[in-house]
DNA sequence: CTGTTAGCGCTTTCAT
DNA sequence: ATGAAAGCGCTAACAG
C-alpha cells in the first residue's frame, strides 16, 4: 500500500494537507506564505517542500474572505475597440501583475449608468480598488466607492477641483496647443469632428481647448463645422462627408482622437480632396493607425502607457498603505506629419 | 434617537443586516438572491426593500467559498499591444458580462512559461474557467486545469487531434488560400514575414499554408525569403528592409498578421517600390490599420468578435452545466484591396 | 416556504 | 517560533 497521492483525492488540496505532510500546523503553513521571515528556515523548508510536492495553490477566496483583502483591482473603460485603452490597461495589468493584483476587467461603452452598474458587480466580486476613464461619472459612483471603501484611480484626465486621485494630462491643453500651431500657420476656417461629449470629459475638454485658441485669435467654430460622430471611421467618414458638403469647407479639421481622424482622411480620399493642400487634419493620441496613413497624421501624441503604468502605481501604493502623490499631471506632445500644413497649396 | 443609518456602521452590511431589517433569516436572503421562485412573494418584496435600503452587495469571496464557483473567468492573452485580442476579448467579456461572469485579465507575451504561471495566479484569485489563444501550450497547464477542474476553451485555432476545446478556425487554409490567389495572379517568387513560430500555433500554420500552397504550385519558398519579425511596426519593417535588399526581390511579400504587412508597407513607401507593381502585399486579420492604409491592405478577415462571442457561450454552458459544442471551427474570408495584383506591373 | 446549523479554507489573535 | 481556536459572510442540508 503506498501513501493516497494528491491525484487520487476528489478534493483540492488545502492548507491542512500541507501542514500534515510538513508535520506542522496550518498557522505555519498561512506564515511561511505570507510572513515567512517570521518562520524557522528549517520549517520553512519543509513547508515549502510540502506545497511543491502537493503543489498547493492558496485558496484566494477564503484568504480574501478572512484577510479583507483580494488582490484584485477592477478596470473599468469605456471600449477596447479602440485601441487606446487596451493599451493603457495592458501597462496596468503589467505592473499590477508583478506585484501579485490580477485585474478585474468590463466596458461601460460610454454608459455612465452601465459604469455604476457594472462598479457593483466587481464590488460583488471583490476587488480591492478601481481605476476607472476620465473624471465624468454619476456621483452614486462615488457614494458607492466611498460606502465601500475601494480606493481608485481616475485616469485619462485631471480633476479640476482636485477632489479626486487622477492620473492624466490636460485634454484641453493638447488641443488648445495644436488649434494654435494652425492658426499661426495661417488657418481661419476650422472645423471639428467630436465624439459624444456625453460623460465624457476627454472630448468636451479637447473641444473646449481648440474654441478657446481660436476665441483668444478672434475666430469662432461654426456650428455647421461641428460635426459629432462615433468612435469608428466608418461614422467619422459621414461626419467629413457631411463637412465637405458644406458650401464654405473648413481649412482645418480637427478631430477629438485619431480615429476619428482617419475617418476624416477617408472621406477626404474618397472625395478627392487633397490633405493637406485643401484640407489639414489632425488628430490626438499620436496612434499606429494615424501615423501609418499616407500622408501621415499630425497628432498629439497622448501618455497612453504612462497612465496606465503610473495608475497601477498609485494603487499598490495605496493599497499597502505607503505614501502616494492623488493626482498626477503627465506631458503630452504634439507631433507633426504630412497631414497638416498651411492653408491654400491647392495641390 | 435615530435608527442607525448604515453609513455610521463601521462594517459592511451583511445578510445578516438585511435579514433583521426584513425579519428574516439570512438562509431566506440567500434564497430571495439566488432561487428567489422559493421564496414568498410578499417576502421576497420586504427582503428585496431591505437590500435596497442598505444598498446590499454580497460578498463574493465568502459565496466563492461556500458555493465553489466564484463567477469569475480568466482570459489569458498574448498581449493587448495588437488590437485583435483587444477586440475578441470585449466580445469575450461582453457576453460573459451579461451573465453575471466577471473577465480577470492576463497577458502572457508570447511566453508559454510566463502563462503556466500566470494561470496559477488566477486559479489561486479563483477563477472557475479558462480561455487561452492558439493551441500551444506547455502540458503543464494542462496538468494544472486538469487537477483544479478548470474548464477551458483554446481559441484562435482548431485543436488539430480534438483534444482540447476550442473555437477557431483553419490559419493554415486562410494563407493557403490568399497564397493560391497569388499563385494564379501570377507571382512566383515569394518573400514571407513571420512572427517567431516558438508557442505560435497561429503563426506557424500560417506560414505552413502558404508553403503548402507553394508547393502544390511547385515553388519553394527561398529561406532568404523568409523574415522574421515582432509583431510591432518597427520590426516589420525593418524586415522588409532586408527583403528588398536582396538581390532578387520577391514579388510577393506575405506577412502573417496585419501589422506586420504594414510594416513592410512602410519599408516599401520609404525605399519608394511601388505596390502593387512591384511587389504585393498581404496580411491577415483585416483590420482597420490594414484597411485604411494607401493602398488598402489585402488581408484575410477573421473571425474577431465571433471567437470572443463562442468563447463564452461554450463556458457559460459548460459552467451551467448545459450541453455544449466543443470544438467549432469559424469561416475566414479572403479581402482584396489595393496592395495586392499581379507581378511585374511596374508602375 | 422558512429557520437552524454547520462549515467552505484561510488568517489571526492569543497562548506557549 | 509555533499551535489552538475562532470566525470572515455566505450557502446548502435538513427540519419543520
Amino acid at each position: 500500500m503506498e501513501i493516497a497521492p494528491p491525484t487520487e483525492s476528489r478534493s483540492r488540496v488545502a492548507a491542512r494537507d500541507v501542514a500534515q505532510l510538513a508535520g506542522v500546523s496550518t498557522a505555519t503553513v498561512s506564515r511561511a506564505l505570507n510572513t515567512p521571515g517570521q518562520v524557522d528556515p528549517e520549517t520553512l523548508e519543509r513547508v515549502r517542500d510540502a506545497m511543491d510536492k502537493l503543489r498547493y495553490v492558496p485558496h484566494g477566496a477564503a484568504r480574501s474572505l478572512r484577510s479583507q483583502r483580494s488582490k484584485m483591482v477592477g478596470a473599468i473603460v469605456p471600449s477596447f475597440d479602440y485601441a487606446l485603452y487596451a493599451r493603457t490597461t495592458s501597462a496596468l495589468q503589467q505592473r499590477l501583475s508583478e506585484n501579485g493584483y490580477a485585474v478585474v476587467l468590463a466596458e461601460h461603452h460610454y454608459q455612465l449608468d452601465t459604469e455604476l452598474q457594472v462598479a457593483r458587480q466587481l464590488i460583488e466580486h471583490g476587488v480591492d480598488a478601481f481605476v476607472f476613464v476620465g473624471v465624468d461619472h454619476d456621483p452614486r459612483l462615488f457614494s458607492l466607492l466611498e460606502d465601500y471603501g475601494r480606493p481608485y484611480v481616475l485616469t485619462w484626465g485631471v480633476d479640476p477641483a482636485g477632489r479626486h486621485p487622477s492620473v492624466g494630462f490636460d485634454n484641453r491643453a493638447a488641443t488648445y496647443d495644436m488649434a494654435r500651431h494652425l492658426i499661426v500657420q495661417g488657418h481661419r476656417r476650422f472645423g471639428l469632428i467630436t465624439a459624444s461629449v456625453e460623460g465624457n470629459d476627454r472630448a468636451r475638454e479637447r473641444g473646449a481647448g481648440i474654441r478657446a485658441a481660436l476665441a483668444e485669435a478672434g475666430l469662432e467654430l461654426d456650428p455647421a463645422c461641428v460635426q459629432p460622430a462615433r468612435i469608428t471611421l466608418a461614422s467619422a467618414q459621414q461626419a467629413m462627408q457631411r463637412m465637405l458638403a458644406l458650401p464654405q469647407r473648413p481649412t482645418a479639421v480637427m478631430a477629438t482622437n485619431d480615429v476619428l481622424a482617419v475617418g476624416a482622411m477617408l472621406a477626404c480620399r474618397e472625395a478627392g480632396v487633397s490633405i493637406p493642400g485643401e484640407i489639414s487634419i489632425t488628430g490626438v493620441d499620436n496612434t499606429d493607425l494615424g501615423a501609418t496613413q499616407t500622408p501621415g497624421l499630425t497628432s498629439v501624441g497622448t501618455p497612453i502607457v504612462q497612465i496606465g503604468r503610473a495608475a497601477a502605481e498609485q494603487l499598490i501604493a495605496r493599497l499597502e498603505g505607503k505614501p502616494f502623490t492623488a493626482c498626477q499631471t503627465l506631458g503630452f506632445e504634439l507631433v507633426f506629419r504630412g497631414s497638416s500644413g498651411p492653408p491654400g497649396i491647392r495641390a
